[in-house]
DNA sequence: GTCTATACCGCGATAGAC
DNA sequence: GTCTATCGCGGTATAGAC
């Protein structure tokens, strides 16, 4: 909408940049620490983390700053000394999703010693792992429309991981080990269907935990349900 | 991660002049049928149809009634003597899915003298095909999240849909049709997570023909991608 | 059936006090 | 770091002419 969430994004570095954050929180998670002396307020951090919620659960289009800030108990000026714009929340939110997405793929696409169907079943098995811890950013970015600049670059992104995966998915059927009657394409995009149908359900309550959910997802891709 | 996010995005059809070309497919397609003699204008039902795909193309709460209207090349208070307001559109747009897969589902589930395993698999292809015949319809109710007594409603069918298959699933495990070292919710969450995926990236000119598609989400579902 | 014009309000964003 | 107050745009929806 607005413009430039480049510049945006470049601005405000200094503390999210990558992995030197606080702490122990492994991805996402509320995390108040509130150290300071006088009024409580927010971090940038948990202000993120917050926001990232709750345009998950009410649609980034369908949420106003107002919504976000009654959220956090504060009011929409006070969001805007942490922020710039919406649109730097929304990039801040999704752009972790794309680095650990896109990183953990690259990591099993280029494992050596392995074929190409071990590779793609550990790229399964991360991205399941990987969509879990970063539920909240990947969500988002799952959802995204392509409805501005930023938007679109999101788009981009999830392109590349995809082409990366569609190579892993062809490599496999050269050497065998995928049936070769449908399309590298087609089973790409089935079995990432698959994967990314997560997001839409699981909870961090969900009575099934992470490592059982990528067990079944990669037996029921590659052994099938029937019993 | 991904299935191709830019192509569907922003697909916005080059002008709004496309007027009196398509107009086969049964179920969604804006069928032009201008009749009457006087202004040019459109009947109710491609004005749905058409707003379902804007919809679609940039989320619900991205499209304002004024990007619809210059979709269809009108204004917007053209709009406004079809339908009585944009929550209405919306109530339109997915119902039709809506009933679609509820008496799809409901009809397979209820077959006789046939396994419930075979029951669930005609249940997964019958859901394809209407997944792709009221595509954008059904696209668009897969997103909706719940941000209003319509959306909440939405969702209220979605579940009573989904209660159907778990039952089946349920019934295809106690016959030992299918695996049972994974729960019934999770199958079902997986199988259709593949299943609904497809509303991603179809395209009425994807190269691979619906029958194919369904064959290719049974086939990886219930036998399993390895060669 | 569509137009122009307009009422009215919610949204993103800013200014300046505390 | 948050507040109140406010600006201005763009949103839904309506009125009434053609």
């Amino acid at each position: 909408m607005t413009a430039d969430p480049a510049a945006a994004a470049n601005a405000q570095s200094s503390t999210s940049t990558s992995s030197t954050t606080s702490s122990s929180t492994p991805a996402e998670a509320a995390a108040p620490k509130r150290s300071r002396r006088g009024r409580p307020g927010y971090d940038r951090e948990t202000l993120i983390n917050r926001a990232t919620e709750v345009f998950v659960s009410r649609g980034y289009d369908g949420t106003s700053m107002d919504t976000v800030a009654r959220e956090l108990g504060i009011t929409k000026s006070a969001i805007y000394h942490h922020v710039t714009s919406k649109e730097e929340l929304l990039h801040l939110a999704i752009s972790r999703g794309i680095r650990a997405l896109d990183s953990a793929v690259e990591t099993e696409s280029l494992r050596e010693n392995v074929s190409a169907l071990e590779r793609l079943r550990l790229a399964v098995r991360a991205s399941v792992v990987i969509l879990i811890e970063y539920h909240h950013s990947v969500t988002l970015l799952l959802r995204v429309r392509g409805n501005s600049a930023l938007e679109r670059e999101a788009l981009e992104a999830r392109r590349k991981i995809d082409a990366k995966v569609r190579a892993l998915v062809e490599a496999a059927i050269a050497e065998g080990g995928l049936r070769s009657d449908f399309t590298a394409g087609l089973i790409t995009r089935l079995l990432f269907g698959m994967v990314n149908s997560i997001t839409e359900w699981y909870r961090p309550s969900y009575p099934v935990d992470p490592d059982t959910i990528a067990e079944a997802v990669t037996t029921m891709a590659f052994q099938g349900l029937e019993a």
